[in-house]
DNA sequence: TAAAAATGGCATCATTAAAAGACATTGCCG
DNA sequence: CGGCAATGTCTTTTAATGATGCCATTTTTA
């Protein structure tokens, strides 16, 4: 409520010289700073942020894009848990975040950031292909893209080569030779995941049907557990299969337990993600779990950093590792040829 | 970019005018108007919010305080479900949808939610008993509490009452006389649903011993399983365990798949909730689906014509109705008297 | 007395609301 | 029928919102 206008008034200096006693100005004595400053706290100031802004271009509010194919998001646990760290660390370096309105069709996702006035925006968990998201990425916003890699901006991703790859290794040590695929909806994450797999194969010395690997969609349950059908309909089915993610493998577990067969005593299955609720259900479930604290940490860092310092700041590509859950349902198996 | 004087310029009238002309003015005619709209468009005119908010103190900007005490909030199944809702009903009314900054100590809610203008906020999943969050309900903002019920504000909750209600009218169907209670922390919410334990038992007929009821905390699945030890332990231990939701049965079922019993072979359990993935595991977690999607839309319903109606709108208390979903965790017994 | 330090004045950001002004049309009376 | 006031329609002027930063001015110090 209380203005620097009120603030003046009480101390009897000019609107200047309580802006700048507030602000860090060095041309302020000293005294008359701390004069001001408690009858600030006194009156219980707060700045204006809309004030500000129109001067200063600056909002301290970034957007953040969270939203799915099927107009979820939020109730993604894999990006709600990297919403959640880059809301943390963004909340803690004085920035607001406010989600970039889906709703309001009559304005683009860049106007409607604009409108909103935000100094930058974080991108995950959309529709890459949207001509919306597009013009998105093209514009000249400030933008931090998560599990994407777009040219013009900085991209935080977990190193999923690492990720295909470790699973693939110990799945091979649990003996098993006949591993199939199903893999999320085309993307150049899904592409860097498919080309891992058939490398570790490769490095594994296996060779894998083309049957093997098959594409259903992330967190899609129905068609996860068609593609699972598929596989396990198979003349010469494999002995594990590789999921999209943690949740998509629920669909094809669904399948499983509804053939009466058991993971992993008739077959293996591993997951990708590592959410927390996978590690609870009985079998635990074995998969490759993403570092989102770290994810969202960096994002909304890399984020901030190309808004305060736009001169110095360049793009950057974060790979981010992350860690292989052994759960319980890879099992051991004896291989056929020794 | 383009502002009103832009347009007022390249239209040759005046900034009032072309203001009033975007606006639903009526005084200004009907040529006008559409020539300032077509300008208007062929500009990219996008209003600016900050302006507008020092003059009209309206930002069209909404708070949400979705954080429990863990830090966490958005990876909680229940209310990230809730909040996905009440952020879609919002965005379509044309407001967008902001955390309320948790992490910036040097102030309060309450000023948080000044400094950024929020024109109304949204509380759940946070501890209230927290003192900052005590002041926001007692300040003048525009409030509305989700599963909470306060004196001044409206309150959206779910019919605990009929939850519990359901749930024991089920489980005494399946033959069950021996049923536990683990509840969530002490909470009003909390005290409705053993009540009305307590209720559904007495109109059963049936007598529970005090040790069948049992304090944990919601969505703590360490303390929910150390209580489920306990019950387990005591000599006559119970068919049946009431989880305090979803994800802190899965605590529960731990410790009973840790001790090689099965569910519901040797103990039922259920839940509360109906968070997806309880309908995803094997056994299919029994428990009571409380209708999120309603929730998030009334809150935001209600809170939106507080601060656009202030003068008509009175605080009101919305119970939400749910819905029993019969897994099978809660498995058929003979009564040991018939 | 000049330089340095401290403070104040004012325009500016984009918008809106209230009030005033411009202009045309209508009604009424002589 | 002409002229003047009244009415109504449309538009502009002015002021105000709160904060900032440049530049000018005042005060202090060397």
């Amino acid at each position: 409520m209380a203005s620097l206008k009120d603030i003046a008034a009480a101390c009897g200096v000019s609107v200047a010289t309580v802006s700048k006693s507030l602000g860090n100005h060095t041309d302020i004595s000293a005294a008359t700073r701390e004069r001001v400053r408690k009858m600030a706290e006194e009156m219980g100031y707060l700045p204006n942020i809309s004030a500000r802004y129109l001067k200063t271009n600056r909002s301290y509010n970034i957007g953040v894009l969270f939203e799915d194919a099927s107009g979820n998001g939020l109730t993604h646990d894999f990006f709600s848990e990297v919403l959640q760290s880059l809301k943390n660390e963004a909340e803690m370096a004085g920035y607001d975040v406010t989600f970039l309105n889906t709703r309001v069709k009559s304005m683009s996702y860049v106007e409607r950031a604009r409108y909103r006035g935000l100094d930058g925006v974080a991108i995950a968990c959309t529709d890459w292909k949207d001509e919306n998201v597009q013009k998105l990425l093209e514009s000249n916003l400030k933008i931090v893209t998560i599990d994407h890699v777009s040219d013009r901006h900085t991209a935080v991703l977990s190193d999923n080569k690492d990720g295909i790859s470790s699973l693939i290794r110990y799945i091979c040590s649990m003996g098993h030779r006949k591993i199939a695929f199903i893999t999320g909806e085309d993307t150049r994450v899904t592409g860097i995941r498919i080309a891992a797999f058939r490398e570790a194969l490769r490095t594994a010395g296996l060779q894998i049907p083309e049957e093997y690997i098959l594409h259903s969609a992330y967190r899609d349950l129905e068609k996860t557990r068609e593609m699972t059908k598929q596989l396990l309909d198979l003349p010469d089915p494999p002995t594990c299969i590789l999921f999209p993610d943690d949740m998509a493998a629920f669909g094809g577990i669904g399948e499983i337990y509804g053939r009466k067969l058991s993971v992993p005593g008739h077959i293996s299955i591993a997951g990708y993600d590592g959410i927390p609720i996978a590690r609870l259900t009985r079998p635990a479930l074995t998969t490759f779990a993403q570092d989102t604290a770290a994810m969202g940490r960096i994002a909304a860092r890399c984020l901030i950093r190309s808004i305060e310092e736009p001169d110095s700041y360049r793009p950057e590509v974060h790979l981010v590792s992350g860690q292989l859950l052994e759960g319980e349902t890879v099992g051991r198996i004896r291989s056929l040829r020794g």
